[in-house]
DNA sequence: GAGAATTACTTTGACGTCCAAGTATCTCCA
DNA sequence: TGGAGATACTTGGACGTCAAAGTAATTCTC
């Protein structure tokens, strides 16, 4: 985590009077932008603390965790990537490691032999619960924010989600 | 950016459901870091796709623009630091870069022999005001999200900023 | 006023992400 | 059925971020 001064004022209200000041456009935007910019930084700082006692990180977590919920315990690594949005490379970097610590392992599909399956470990299993725990512990990072905030935030980045194409509209919450 | 197949459901409404099924914790948390998480990834794209072509990328980007709304076009690294909330090594690495493509250069600081003050170049500020032009162009990666989901995205964030300590609370709107 | 503590920046190393290119396998279709 | 194209994953390189250690200069303190 970076060591940081404390502020007497809110810096993205000073970015925008300063972007007003030199006539520069999509002031609302930028505050937007730099508001999920500076709350994802917040969060990652946060859920990778809590996470890194277990030998875990965020990324390295939601892989387990994906796995875990999933029926059979194993998924292809092209679906792990479609389902966190990362890249293949990404997948295979973090399936690395966490083969390493054997928390998964790789198997060869049985029918298609192009494609490698992330099969979780006991280990793994148990370390998708404790970190689960933990994020539990700490609301994912998001103390100090209330729940209308958080429901507000899932709403408007719905609205970011589907225009980036995430998925088709429509589905029913659960 | 990474090549998604759109899903055919929404993947947080999807794993909020297999969190309840699990009996995990905090599932609203898990739901709203993920969105900020995902939000941040999306934005990110955009920004650096659309900055790329004028040989910058966000973060360079934001010291560019930081530099060009202060009152001298100068500042110390450190500050520049405080201000973006990054890291001392990611101000040297952004600084080399920038200074390297003749947007910024380096000056001792008149009267402390150990700050090294950022001084932003003619060329930097056409860049910064490309930059910003570009940005706002795409309403800063915001396409999609309505002004209402932008001004609540940017309160519900102000709550967690001022928990995080970024700022003393009670800073008037300018 | 000399040494200790602090501050500012840089360097080094570990890790994460992405792109582009490479390899292997499968699918489609003439 | 055999080759072109698509698909799945890995590798290598570039870049960004952070932590920790190192260097240099300033400030504090007795």
């Amino acid at each position: 985590m970076v060591a940081h001064m404390a502020l007497d004022f809110d810096p993205i209200d000073e970015a925008s009077a300063n972007w007003r000041r030199k006539k520069w456009t999509a002031i609302d935007a930028m505050a937007a932008a730099t508001s999920i910019t500076r709350a994802h930084q917040i969060l990652v700082g946060r859920i990778d603390s809590a996470l890194a006692p277990l030998g875990l990180n965020f990324s390295r977590f939601e892989v387990l965790a994906l796995l875990e919920l999933s029926r059979e315990g194993q998924l292809p690594l092209g679906k792990i990537g479609d389902r966190l949005q990362v890249h293949p490379a990404s997948v295979t970097n973090t399936v690395d490691r966490l083969e390493r610590d054997g928390l998964v392992r790789r198997e060869p599909h049985p029918t298609d032999g192009r494609t490698t399956l992330g099969v979780i470990t006991a280990a793994g299993r148990e370390a998708a619960a404790a970190g689960a725990a933990a994020l539990g512990e700490i609301e994912f990072g998001l103390g100090g924010m209330s729940g209308l905030a958080r429901d507000r935030v899932v709403e408007s980045v719905r609205e970011l989600r589907v225009a980036a194409g995430d998925f088709d509209e429509g589905s029913p919450v659960p």
